[in-house]
DNA sequence: TTATCTTTGTGCTTAATAACACGGTTTTAT
DNA sequence: ATAAAACCGTGTTATTAAGCACAAAGATAA
């Protein structure tokens, strides 16, 4: 699993918001510490549950956060792009994960033992600082999410599931194609709503001609009227 | 607004877990920025899209944080206690804020600048691990709010919505009587549900004796039946 | 290649919750 | 003290979204 020692400059590029920091001392002892791994398509991260260990940053791949709530519906809280940090919150509540994390796709992940991540924080408050900024992101994020996720109808929501996804992963060459082909299933476990009712908002929003679907691959079409359906709700 | 200088000991009294960690110049520094202000019942404490500015303490009181959704509907995000701490995350997150807060009653708050916090933080990393810890549990809760208001029923919201205030604000000598007596529409924006639903709902379970109603006050008869429905969605 | 499983799509039914209307009650303000 | 406003409770109706059943299409595996 572990692949080959790594220079710090190969790691310098993988982490540069951690690594930016640090002493060079620090520098040296955090090298000692990293590792990384690679999950397979839809391969399980962590476990709601499980007792945090190690901070994670996704190298390459998309990955997902998520919740399983009553009746085995699932819900996707967040989702991780290149090169941002995860799985580091329980480790800091003392509490363990109270999610779960998956692969979409292929990833590259780093891990990084928290106790490393513990000890270069008390003698670096940039680091702290950094911490403290991306928790503070991510709570306004939460935030905001729970009344979206609560107050907006369907179309509302997968409106702004669609512009999310633009705007988290992009989109290919012709400036349209969201670079993330998702089930329709996990489309709905991101935007709050049934399986049966993705597919139908989906068909909707394709007659209208917001987008067009091709199986999994979405392209926007006009992103202007989606955005507005996603603010009113 | 201001009151009149604070001893050292007072304000120690005031901010513990800020209090602590900082050496004796530290502490003057603070003392020195440390200010008290009233609010009186229901008054607006911050309003979404202002600049924050100060990190508040609650001294006395108790605060609702909540945010307008599409349709004037309004959501309870999180509600603070005493000697709890608010109003810090946007100004971490370099935003405006996100949400407004206003005081359920009268409220004592102290204010102290951002500035003088970040500051602090520069020089003292165990109160920055203080807010790395604060701002985890945050968000762990709102991961399981956001689940919880968004899959379970009503019942199961208003439920979950009883047990923590319990929780929360605790119970009169009787202990049983909710020390928090919030209007129904209150409760209704606490469990993301409409007024009329958080009525009916409060009364069906006056009729199962899971509780008493007397206008606001609320005592809970069988808590543990309470989390079980609210267990169950 | 064939068989099996998963995913997608569609129609119909049902359940959950919001919306509305209105009368009575309590609180607040003057 | 009195008027006005806010809040509480209840019945009725409308809307939204979930649930279910089933067929077709793709994907996966033996």
């Amino acid at each position: 699993m572990v692949k080959k020692e790594l220079s710090e400059e190969e790691i310098a590029e993988c982490i540069p918001d951690l690594w930016q920091p640090l002493t060079q001392a620090q520098k040296d002892y955090l090298a000692q510490n990293f590792t990384i791994q690679k999950y397979k398509k839809n391969e399980t991260i962590y476990c709601e549950g499980e007792t945090p260990k190690h901070l994670m940053c996704l190298l390459s791949g998309k990955v997902k956060i998520f919740k399983d709530g009553v009746g085995g519906r699932s819900q996707i809280i967040r989702v991780i792009k290149d090169k941002e940090y995860f799985a580091y919150r329980a480790y800091f509540a003392d509490e363990n994960f109270v999610t779960a994390a998956a692969a979409f796709e292929p990833c590259t992940i780093c891990h990084i033992p928290m106790t490393c991540i513990v000890k270069l924080l008390q003698e670096n408050t940039e680091l702290a600082m950094f911490f403290i900024r991306q928790l503070s992101v991510d709570l306004g994020i939460a935030d905001e999410r729970t009344v979206s996720l609560t107050q907006k109808h369907i179309r509302g929501r997968l409106a702004e599931s669609l512009i999310f996804l633009k705007d988290t992963y992009g989109v290919e060459e012709d400036m349209c194609t969201l670079s993330i082909y998702l089930s329709r299933e996990d489309l709905a476990n991101l935007s709050n709503m049934t399986t049966s009712n993705a597919i139908r908002t989906l068909s909707n929003f394709a007659s209208e001609k917001l987008i067009t679907i091709d199986g999994r691959k979405i392209k926007i079409i006009d992103e202007e009227k989606l955005k507005k359906i996603s603010k009113i709700g």
